[in-house]
DNA sequence: TTACGGATTATGGTTTTCCGTAAAATACTG
DNA sequence: CAGTATTTTACGGAAAACCATAATCCGTAA
């Protein structure tokens, strides 16, 4: 069983939930924080001291504070330590249930539990925890489960994204082929631009360009 | 001080928290559900008993089961509580920030108050609920307290919500003309749904139709 | 009744997006 | 290096959206 906790949270009330089921599997060397900068350097801070974390639960959102933030996600937090501590256990436990931020978080920050806030959560954070502590498995609440398995045959690009992003910040198509050209973006013709529409639209079954950005602002890829 | 109360909140985890806060205040007559029904079926019930409960601490979203339930937002709950107890006092706790609909819970819904769960959010739950028992002021989290005073000199129809309603879902222009036609919606004609959609591009400074759909979105107007 | 104001509808022209075809450039392979 | 495949670019016509103007409808008040 893990000896050593952080939590990253910043709702004070799931906070106090959380510290609950910690309680309840006996692990009372945990600490918490409502910033993800806070949470970093204490795990910095205690690589430092020979006494790391062996476990991270990080929430994905958290609000803004009059207090100036460098990590601003719980993503962003998830990343930054795997790169600082690479042997460390990581679960995500938040509401967030599209798929594709999910199966990225497994696949890009290399997670080892995703429990999904829910109705019954704490017994799912329970056992996420019993099951990563003593194996390698990775867990994922049974309710999102479809998300890893979903084959995912379109393969979306970086400039795909940019372009849905510009597109729903009400960027016309000419004006984002001009940020294109000046930023030398690769492909920045009006055809390259259509084309690739065009094939997003076909992938998402979306109708026109408002129900593509539409669709896409609802799964959360942009 | 409230002497019977009820909460209304999916999340388990975030319960304990809530639960927590109401011993502080030395609430013990309280009872929970995950379930909107429920909440309802027992408020009701509690009226024949004679024994009607003082404050209502609801939710907004809710997480859906394999449950069937008829009320599935803590909208729908606050409403039909209203009618059914009109004097009953309502406090809704959510992390929905989003100007539009906490104005109209306070005007339309008529609620007391309103918690952002946040990062001193249990501070703020029991200011509110001191405050309402005590009087008939209402209570609003400071982060969003502007919601209220934001004047929106521009009153949005129900036609203009099914407009942009349609167009998120990928209708076209002429698609929701035919529509409106055919279930005898009242201005149904071209120009009058181009004119309206230009009245709102104009009230949200929106450069296009994908932008006044993105920007509507994301202020949890459709 | 008539005049007025607001909302809806009608019309026409411009811009933007959409979609197919084809040429050019680039990458990949033997 | 030639040959093939893939991607990017170019072009043009059709459809949809955008925008300004004018006509019509309709309720209200003089």
């Amino acid at each position: 069983m893990f000896k050593k906790v952080i939590i990253a949270e910043d709702l004070d009330t799931m906070n106090l939930g959380i510290q609950q089921v910690l309680k309840d599997l006996e692990i009372f060397d945990f600490q918490h924080s409502k910033y993800c900068d806070d949470v970093f350097l204490k795990m910095r801070a205690a690589i430092h001291q020979n006494e790391p974390y062996d476990l991270l639960i990080s929430d994905l959102s958290f609000k803004t504070d009059h207090r100036e933030v460098k990590i601003t996600s719980g993503d962003e937090l998830i990343q930054k330590v795997r790169e600082l501590q690479p042997d460390i256990k990581i679960i995500a436990y938040s509401v967030e249930d599209k798929n594709y931020r999910i199966k990225s978080l497994f696949y890009d920050a290399q997670i080892d539990g995703f429990v999904l806030k829910g109705l019954n959560s704490i017994e799912e954070l329970k056992k996420a925890i019993h099951l990563i502590s003593t194996s390698d498995q990775k867990f994922i609440s049974p309710e999102v489960a479809s998300a890893l398995q979903e084959k995912n045959n379109y393969e979306m690009d970086d400039v795909d994204i940019k372009i849905l992003k510009y597109l729903s910040a009400g960027t016309s198509q000419d004006e984002i082929i001009e940020i294109f050209k000046s930023t030398d973006i690769k492909p920045n013709s009006k055809s390259a631009i259509e084309k690739r529409l065009s094939k997003l639209k076909d992938f998402f079954k979306a109708n026109n360009t408002v129900h593509l950005v539409s669709i896409t602002k609802d799964m959360g890829i942009i």
